[in-house]
Formats: C-alpha cells, sequence, structure tokens
DNA sequence: GATTTAATTAGATGATTAGCTAAATAGCGA
DNA sequence: TCGCTATTTAGCTAATCATCTAATTAAATC
C-alpha cells in the first residue's frame, strides 16, 4: 500500500492512470502524451507495474498497458476508510473548532 | 493537489494524519508515536502543513495540530472521481479484458 | 540476414528527501 | 532574570528519484 502512494506520488504517474483508465494503451502512445522521453515513461510504468496498479500484455513490439482499477480503489477506500471520510464508510467524528485565530499556515 | 499526493507519499505523514482525524494532538504528543527525532517530526508537519492538511494552533509553548479533513477529502475524492471510482460519482467504464494471457508483472 | 520499430536496460547526473545533531526561538514559572 | 520546556531552524549526509542519452532486446518486414 506505500508502493501505491509513492506511485501516485507524482503526476506524471498519475495522468497515465487517468489515461488508462478511459481504455487501454500501448507504452508508445501514453508517452506521446507526456513531454519526456520514453526511457523515463518506461520507468514510470515500471513503477506504476511494481505497485501493481496497471500490468502489460505483449503483442508482437508493442506493450498494451492497463489499469488495475481494484488495487488502486482498494488502496485509496482502505485510506479513506481509516480516515473516516468519504465512502469508506466508517464514522468521521469531525474534529472540532472553527475560529481562525492563532492559526499557523 | 499534488502537494497534498507528495504529502501522502510518506508513511509518517499518512500515519498523522489518522492519529489527528481521532482528535488534534500537540506536536510533542504526535512525536511520541513514531520513532524519529523531534526536527524530523516537524519537517513532517511543514510538508503536511504546505499541503495544507493540517493547521496549528499556538497555546504558550506547544502547538496543537489539527487535520483539516475537508482539504483531504476534497483531493481524494477529486481523484477518485478523475478515475471514476468509488463514492466520486462519475460513470465508471471498467477498463475491459480477463484472461491472464501474456501478462506482464 | 539486414533493417526498422517498440520498448526496455544501463549508466550518469542534478534535485529532492528523510534523517540526524546542534543551535536558536519563544513562552512560562520561580 | 534564569532556567526549563516545546518546537523550529540551520546545516549536514546518505539515499532515492526523475530525467537524459546510448545501448540492448525482441519482434516484424523486406
Amino acid at each position: 500500500m506505500n508502493g501505491v502512494f509513492k506511485a501516485l506520488s507524482d503526476p506524471t504517474r498519475r495522468k497515465v492512470l487517468e489515461l488508462l483508465r478511459k481504455r487501454p494503451m500501448t507504452a508508445g502512445e501514453l508517452g506521446e502524451h507526456f513531454p519526456v522521453s520514453k526511457p523515463t515513461m518506461s520507468a514510470h510504468y515500471a513503477v506504476l507495474r511494481e505497485a501493481n496498479l496497471i500490468d502489460g500484455v505483449k503483442q508482437g513490439t508493442t506493450i498494451t498497458y492497463r489499469i488495475k482499477l481494484s488495487v488502486l480503489e482498494e488502496a485509496l477506500l482502505g485510506f479513506t476508510r481509516a480516515l473516516g471520510i468519504g465512502t469508506g464508510g466508517a464514522n468521521a467524528e469531525e474534529s472540532a473548532a472553527s475560529t481562525s485565530e492563532g492559526r499557523i499556515s
């Protein structure tokens, strides 16, 4: 699960996931959406694969990547649940206070 | 929003948020839960503050930190929405395929 | 077999990061 | 004012990271 959050910490990788959410795409196709070199993209795919957030199917010389939504969902919802926010279920217990006095940053 | 995900990429910081979710705590109280030095914790608080995920109220010599749930919620739900998972609403469009043939990692 | 195309691995570099100790700031109580 | 407590800032280090170019692997095509 730490791997998932590490993977999500980079904007490029988050955008890859958003692209793959619409449809599976080849490494090359994905790469066209970003202003970085192919090897750099390849490294991003590796991080996403290690986090188990995507997998790839080799077809000839191309690899088609696909998002593993269930894994992402599990990690994200697991965390929101631990924090009692959103759809996670568990009670929220809203942390009190309201006036902005002596507040830091 | 990138700041939020950057902040969430560290397990210590995620745990700080989970602790603060239960109740506001002072920097010192929080620190007792982790095997790292106070300055290191202080740096973590700074990252969380910059991401707007917590704020602190100074009372005498202590600072009581508090989670800003709405900000975290907004970022997290915003992202899940962009991916069409969970509570976010937006349609999912489950990415197809099923057999595990030629699958890479 | 040689060439082309798609993607990865290798190797290097500059930036960021998490951690430490030591020092500084700031409020409180005697 | 002096000393104590709570926290942050300064300065450093080792590790990780995103990026690049060059080289490698592997499949397809001529």
